[in-house]
DNA sequence: TATTGTTATACTCTATAACTATA
DNA sequence: TATAGTTATAGAGTATAACAATA
C-alpha cells in the first residue's frame, strides 16, 4: 500500500500528554502497529521473511494451506511477494511446495518437521513480545484488546466485501473463482 | 521501517473461521492497520502526503509544533521525509514554515486559514471513516478500544525508553538535547 | 478462456550520507 | 563541535506485466 512506518524518537514524555495526535486513531495504531513490528521483527530473528515469515510459517504447520494465492489474500500480499517469501523458507528447509493431487497447478503450503520445531519456539518468543507490548493495559485488559483486535480483524469484511480475511481454511474444500478486485483510491500525486 | 502491508482478497468468509492466524495479534494489527490506512487514503482523497498529511496538518494546526525535527520524531518519521511532505503540504497552501525567533535554525509549522479550513472537513470525514471501521465492535466497545488504542500508544515509552510519543507540546518550551538513537535490530538478511 | 505460479521490470517509499546555516 | 533543515543517492519493498503450465 504506501507509508506510515518509520523509526525513533526523542525522550521527554510528558504524563498528561494532550495534543490531538493522541486522540488520531490512525496515530494511535500506527504507533502501536509500528511498535509491535519492530518487536515481532526481533523476535522471530534471522526467521526469512521476518514477522510475515512466521504467519506463512505458522499456516503451513496447520496444514490447511490450499494454494499459494489463498495464503497470500489471507496475509494480504501480492502473490508474487509469497512466491519469494516460500522460496526463502524453503531454501531454510522450514516448508515445503506438494502438488495439489486435485490441481496439478496449485501447490499446497506445508511446513517440514524442522519447522514444526522452529515454530515452537517462535511462538514462545512471539508471545513474550506481544504480552511485552501489551503490558501497559494490564493482564484483563489486554486479553480484552486482543479479543477485540480479533474480533474487528475477522469482521472486516462487513466493511469492505472485497476484504474478507477467513479464506484459508474454506478454500481448501470449496474452490471459489474469487473476482480479483484491481481498484484501488487514488494516490495524492 | 519494512513490509506488512498489501491489498485485497477474496470472498467466502465463514462466521467461524478459527485458524491459528486469527489468534495472532500481529495478524489482526495488520489486518486493521491495512483497512485503516485504505480508508483513511481514501477519506483525505487529494491531500498531500494521504493520511499522513494530515497528521501533520492536524499538529500544525494546534501551533505546538516546535520544529520539523520534533513533528518527524512524534509521527515516527525520518526528517528528511518531514521535509518532503512539508513541501507538498506548503505548497498546497495548507501550512507555512515561519523561523523560530529564538532558534533560527528551527521552523515552526502552522496551519494557513485554507488549511484549517480543510483540517475541519477532513476531521468529519476522517472521524466517519473510523467510526465504519471500528462499527464491528458497536459503540460503546468502540469507545473502549480507541481509549485502549490511545492508552497504549502513549504508553509504549515504558518498553523501549528510545520510543516516546509524546515530545511534541513538550519540546515548546524545553528544548531538550535528545541524544540521536542509531541502534537499529538486525533485519533478517 | 481463465487461473496458478513464476519471472522480470518499474515504481514507491524509506534509509543513509553529504551539505549549508545556525547554535 | 553539535544541531535543524535540505538535497542527493542508494536500498528495500511492492506493484505491474508478461510468461508457461494447467484447468
Amino acid at each position: 500500500m504506501d507509508e506510515i512506518a518509520g523509526h525513533g524518537d526523542e525522550e521527554g514524555a510528558a504524563p498528561g500528554c494532550a495534543d490531538a495526535l493522541a486522540d488520531d486513531l490512525g496515530w494511535g495504531l500506527g504507533m502501536i502497529f509500528r511498535a509491535y513490528v519492530k518487536a515481532a521483527h526481533a523476535a522471530v530473528a534471522d526467521l526469512p521473511g521476518g514477522p510475515r515469515g512466521y504467519q506463512v510459517l505458522s499456516a503451513a504447520a496447520q496444514g490447511t494451506v490450499a494454494s499459494q494465492l489463498a495464503l497470500a489474500q489471507h496475509l494480504g500480499v501480492d502473490r508474487t511477494v509469497m512466491t519469494y517469501l516460500l522460496d526463502d523458507l524453503e531454501a531454510a528447509s522450514l516448508i515445503e511446495r506438494r502438488p495439489d493431487p486435485t490441481d496439478r497447478r496449485a501447490r499446497r503450503i506445508v511446513a517440514t518437521p524442522k519447522g514444526n520445531e522452529l515454530l515452537g519456539s517462535l511462538n514462545d518468543r512471539l508471545g513474550a513480545a506481544e504480552a511485552h507490548l501489551l503490558a501497559p493495559l494490564g493482564t484483563g485488559t489486554g486479553d480484552t484488546f486482543r479479543a477485540q483486535v480479533r474480533l474487528l480483524a475477522t469482521r472486516l469484511d462487513v466493511l469492505d466485501p472485497a476484504d474478507s480475511p477467513c479464506d484459508l481454511a474454506d478454500a481448501v474444500d470449496s474452490e471459489i473463482p474469487a473476482p480479483r478486485q484491481t481498484g484501488r483510491s487514488a494516490p495524492s500525486r
